[in-house]
RNA sequence: GCGCCGGUAGCUCAGUUGGAUAGAGUACUUGACUACGAAUCAAGGGGUCGGGGGUUCGAAUCCUCCCCGGCGCACCA
């Protein structure tokens, strides 16, 4: 069932096209893509608007004359055609009989939550990778808008029909890692007196909440692990430490709504020996070699340790150099490592996969692209999903944060003083490649100019009527139930009218977000069609006939009803989909 | 130096993946509450879409060359 009305014009089109092929009235190397159906951005030029005039007229054996008229005679029988009219350049324009717009209502109502959303997924699987930050501390705003944009992707992937496994990649093997437990080892030294002095200048990691599981593990170790080998104490430390940041990252994200189906844990692909495995399957591809990359032009002056080291071929597949995938000091380097865990994804059943990244990792696309390619044989289909960073504003001045100075702003902090819905929204209300500025203060405003609360309002105004309603002993009930099959024909303000066009594009905004991953188009979806509401409902103040409870009048009521019910249906789902709340009060 | 991403109204940004006279918010000016929540709405002015060239019926969108800004560029992740 597709419930997108829009989808039937395009396919008569196209309909007409192969039959035009076939009659050899146009040539066939036309792309049947670039003939469509557009809703036009002035609706002076009608409902919809098709450019097959302007594109095949050249390829056809027809004039251009007479190509138009029997164009124009053929989209005339067209059921919920009204009419049709040639327009300036070479147009068609399409102007749709009411019924359809009614029809419209009905479906929305009718199919409630499942409205807009076609199955184009089939069941197939697709792993969504996001977040994925290092296993060392609590999550910072910079990681937030990653996190919300593959959580939306992921949530619409799932609605649209996709199997999905939402993923948190732990690097819990690198020399990050190291230095995580050197940090702990040396609180714990500290804890049990054999260090005095906390002279810590070459400790990385400073914040207060190793405190915790340094706690944990002396109150469950006391002083056993100064008796151990470096082997010994440090799995404990690592395995601890990690299990403990992890239990944070967790709470952080739940706080906003996230919660992955996968934490997959680098160190078991180094364990389960899959890494070495890989590395030779390329090896046996001749996709790695020994060499020595040349001297990198931004390194001025500073020793450059230019040694033969094994590399992999990632020039073949567009990369600037190739890439190594061990270090000097002889382990494997974190692509080698991603270059494993994207074939175990693969292997897991995963042929699609979208990875959400901050744009300073925009450089390791190609290799990583590269390498799933060479190790799939091109089989895994990846998107790489980049996201511009946050920069953090109170008050229009600019927030610093200096990693150094350990003088960072967690996600927790700023949920705590914004909330998840506004925190959520705003990291939509851009488009993920460019970068985002987020103000506290405006994100709690409550006006038009913060979107949060102008869609959030949109909502909770329907459900006002919705209250308001019992005090008219008309006998109807704000449900689908009792306001199916209402006389919409009654609906006839252009306002009311333009609402539904705008609930009827629904749909389609829906397939164009999951086609280019880019979820704030949800985001300013909403905020146009709470425009719209907002506009009907002034226009009620000003008209009282246009009120949507009339008195004495059950029909038009139910008819005025069943459109706000719409309207509060399309506003749930999407809000769903971004994981804000839909309040039926505001407070 | 190379690569990626941006440059659209005074400001913050959308732009249906090549469509018609480029749109919102904000700010400024002016109007609408005996109320279904005015936390809202209506109206007005405001533009060389960074610049040049190209592709075609048609370009903010695609190609190319410059200018400006952000990010990245061995062994980290």
């Amino acid at each position: 069932m597709s419930t997108d009305i829009f989808n039937k014009f395009d396919n008569f089109l196209h309909d007409l096209c192969k039959k035009l092929i076939n009659n050899k009235i146009i040539k066939n190397d036309i792309k049947l893509q670039n003939i469509k159906f557009e809703i036009p951005k002035d609706e002076n030029n009608g409902d919809l608007s098709t450019n097959a005039l302007l594109v095949l007229s050249n390829v056809s054996s027809l004039s251009f004359k007479e190509f138009s008229e029997y164009l124009i005679n053929e989209l005339n029988t067209i059921e919920e055609v009204d009419s049709v009219e040639l327009a300036g350049p070479g147009f068609i324009n399409l102007y749709l009989k009411n019924t359809i717009w009614y029809s419209c209502i009905e479906n929305i109502n009718n199919e409630g939550k499942t409205f807009g959303f076609e199955n184009v997924g089939n069941n197939q699987n697709i792993n969504v990778e996001y977040v994925s930050a290092n296993p060392t501390g609590p999550l910072h705003i910079g990681h937030c808008r990653g996190a919300v944009i593959g959580d939306t992707i992921a949530n619409l992937c799932n609605k649209m029909g996709f199997n999905v496994s939402k993923e948190y990649y732990v690097n819990d093997a690198g020399g990050q890692i190291n230095e995580l437990i050197k940090s702990v080892l040396h609180r714990y030294k500290l804890l049990s007196g054999t260090v005095e002095n906390s002279n810590d200048a070459d400790i990385e990691y400073k914040g207060e909440y190793l405190q915790p599981v340094t706690e944990y593990i002396y109150n469950q170790y006391g002083t056993a692990l100064l008796d151990m080998n470096q082997i010994e104490y440090s799995s404990i430390l690592r395995d601890c430490t990690i299990d403990f940041i992890l239990k944070i990252i967790k709470e952080d994200l739940k706080k906003i709504n996230i919660e992955h189906d996968v934490f997959f844990s680098e160190m078991s692909l180094i364990k389960n020996n899959e890494l070495v495995d890989c590395l030779d399957t390329l090896r046996s591809k001749d996709l790695l070699y020994y060499g020595v990359l040349p001297k990198p032009k931004k390194i001025i002056d500073v020793e450059y340790d230019e040694r033969e080291q094994e590399l992999f071929k990632s020039m073949n597949y567009g990369d600037d150099v190739d890439r190594p995938v061990t270090k000097n000091d002889g382990s494997h380097t974190y692509f080698a490592s991603d270059i494993a865990y994207h074939f175990n994804k693969y292997n897991r059943g995963f042929s699609k996969m979208v990875n959400i990244w901050g744009a300073d990792h925009a450089g390791y696309l190609k290799r990583v692209k590269g390498s799933l390619h060479a190790i799939t044989d091109g089989k895994a289909d990846l998107t790489i999903v980049l996201c511009q960073l946050v920069k953090l504003f109170r008050d229009g001045k600019p927030v610093t944060m200096s990693k150094r100075a350990n003088k960072f702003i967690t996600i927790n902090e700023v949920v705590d003083e914004v909330g998840c819905d506004a925190l959520r929204f705003m990291m939509l209300f851009r488009k993920n490649d460019a970068p985002l500025d987020f103000d506290f203060s405006k994100v709690t405003e409550k006006s038009r100019d913060n979107p949060v609360f102008y869609v959030q309002y949109a909502y909770a105004r329907i459900f006002s009527v919705s209250r308001k309603l019992e005090e008219f002993n008309l006998n109807i009930k704000f449900n689908y139930e009792d306001l199916k099959n209402s006389n919409y024909t009654l609906l006839n303000d252009i306002q009311e009218i333009k609402l539904i066009k705008k609930l009827s594009y629904f749909p389609k905004i829906l397939k164009l977000t999951l086609q280019t991953y880019e979820p704030h188009r949800i985001a300013y979806y909403l905020y146009e069609l709470s425009s719209e509401f907002h506009s009907l409902w002034n226009k009620g103040n000003d008209n009282e006939n246009l009120r949507f409870i009339i008195s004495g009048n059950k029909d038009l009521t139910k008819s005025r009803l069943s459109l706000l019910f719409a309207i509060s249906n399309v506003l749930k789902s999407g809000l769903d989909i971004i994981g804000v709340n839909a309040p039926k009060e505001m407070n």
